[in-house]
DNA sequence: CTAAGGTCTCTAGTAGCTATAGCTTCAAGA
DNA sequence: TCTTGAAGCTATAGCTACTAGAGACCTTAG
């Protein structure tokens, strides 16, 4: 059996992850010591590797919560892992043609930017007249680093 | 002047938007009419569109604070709106790697799909077995389309 | 037995909005 | 002039997927 420590090193998921991945009812609620500390086994260590990779793929968890309940019922069709699989791609390709256009726009700024003062300086120009751009780019795109 | 409706419909940002920016303090406060409404002149207006299209690209909101505080002293060096701009395109191209990194392992799943039984699904397997994929894509990737 | 480090619960914060509730104000038609 | 409906106001809560902190408790190595 593992703590919570050893089960998020062996799954590299961080511990207050887990706790989250429990409270919203993503992962069960597992036994817990003597001293009411949470104890997994195998299965849990599965599931949570199974959520890290679909997380590392991009699928939302909404998504692998549907994801998870196909895996827990071996006889049925895979027609709506595939569903959601597809889903995820055309999120991606959507996302990546957003980014290359982005990239290109990106590009076209600092490329001319000459390096002098604010007023003559093409980003500030372009960032404040869309008119200047060559692509659409419509619509914000989502940020976060990870 | 502008109500606040027509503001947004002039920079196409929704009007809840525009009284966010103006809390988080991206946009002054504006005057008020007789009856408390806002009312905003033309440099709101290209204050706000500056915004926008900034996000459109992909500017963090900090990001488009610093740019536009940039853009308030027009007879300095451009070099600060420079680096920022550089540091977007070195963002958005990482995304892209990663990104073009994830289509691919997405593809391989969804074609490698026979639609058979779950228990015989490439789909769930390869969620279930990072050692199944062929690249690395590591760190997950922020979700929300729009 | 003690000290360090892991674990517990709970709350609040992150980005960038969006949605709701319950109210007031404004503009146009009858 | 009255009315009605749209648009505006404030304030609060919600969204995703976590992360960080406080303050208390448990476990284990020395």
């Amino acid at each position: 059996m593992l703590t919570i420590g050893k089960l998020g090193e062996a799954a590299g998921v961080k511990v207050p992850t887990i706790r989250y991945y429990e409270q919203i009812g993503l992962l069960p609620e597992p036994d817990r010591s003597a001293g009411n500390q949470r104890l997994y086994g195998q299965s849990a260590l599965d599931r949570l590797a199974f959520i890290r990779h679909a997380r590392e793929l991009g699928f939302p968890l909404d998504a692998i919560r549907d994801l998870l309940s196909l895996s827990d019922r071996p006889d049925q069709s895979c027609a709506a892992a595939d569903v959601i699989a597809r889903a995820q791609l055309a999120e991606v390709e959507s996302r990546l043609a957003r980014l290359t256009a982005l990239k290109a726009e990106l590009e076209r700024m600092v490329v001319q930017c000459a390096g002098g003062r604010i007023a003559d300086c093409r980003v500030i120009e372009v960032l404040g007249d869309h008119s200047l751009c060559a692509t659409d780019h419509r619509h914000p795109e989502s940020e976060r680093a990870s």
